[in-house]
DNA sequence: AGCCAGGCCTGCC
DNA sequence: GGCAGGCATGGC
């Protein structure tokens, strides 16, 4: 079988398995840009913790984060680790909604996405992965969003052996038939398996996909 | 008790 | 342009 058919079947799978996981878990776009900084390296239901520590507090806008003590935002987030770090990134961020954007994330929209993902990757906190997230999740722009646990299951699934995220983004661009929703459910399908995958366990969700898979590629 | 989580930046080379 | 080291909390 072809790498090509190989990789949209495992999305099949994977689709067949989970379902629509509706990501990303977030009530509007700004919701999701914050929470894309706040889950670098971090748990999810960390990360909850904190956004729900903001949302109690009605701070989820670009301009409640401005005014706010960053000292006050370093206590808020501090369950999603990192905090000093990420509280500034989350400053720099809201800044640049306010300046560049009009106040709207959405603003992003009128930009290529080249374009607005070269602004994204501009600040300061904002890595590739981050980048995407907000511009697949909170934007919509088709676009493939790659962490380590896609490049792992592609190196185990053998549809490619990536260590680098450009070119495994590109591998999908060009591969990958799927439309906005695929795009989205495949990134948090690849999640969803990884998280659950375990060595130990000789019955984990990878293992029975592998079974499946097996006997249906092969 | 130790390892890991939905990364990114800096400072080296 | 690649790579270690640092960042910090909570769950298993």
């Amino acid at each position: 079988m072809k790498i090509q058919e190989k990789l949209n079947l495992l999305y099949k799978l994977l689709d067949n398995f989970y379902g629509d996981l509706k990501w990303w878990p977030a009530e509007t776009p700004f919701e999701v840009c914050v929470g894309a900084i706040l889950t670098q390296n971090t748990n999810w239901t960390n990360v909850e913790k904190a956004i729900k520590n903001l949302k109690e507090k009605n701070l989820l806008t670009y301009k409640k984060l401005i005014e706010i003590d960053t000292e006050q935002l370093k206590r808020l987030i501090k369950p999603a680790g990192f905090y000093n770090q990420k509280a500034e990134r989350i400053k720099i961020f809201c800044d640049f909604v306010d300046k560049k954007l009009d106040g709207d994330i959405l603003s992003l929209k009128k930009f290529s996405i080249e374009d607005a993902r070269e602004m994204l990757l501009s600040l300061k906190g904002v890595g590739k992965e981050t980048a995407d997230s907000i511009l697949l999740y909170a934007l919509d722009f088709k676009i493939f969003v790659v962490d380590a646990y896609t490049m792992r299951l592609f190196k185990r699934y053998g549809v490619g052996d990536y260590d680098n995220y450009d070119k495994c983004q590109d591998f999908v661009h060009k591969n990958f038939r799927g439309d906005l929703y695929e795009y989205k459910n495949f990134h948090a399908c690849i999640v969803e398996l990884c998280k659950s995958y375990c060595k130990k366990k000789p019955l984990c969700n990878f293992c029975i996909l592998k079974k499946y898979c097996n006997k249906n590629i092969e």
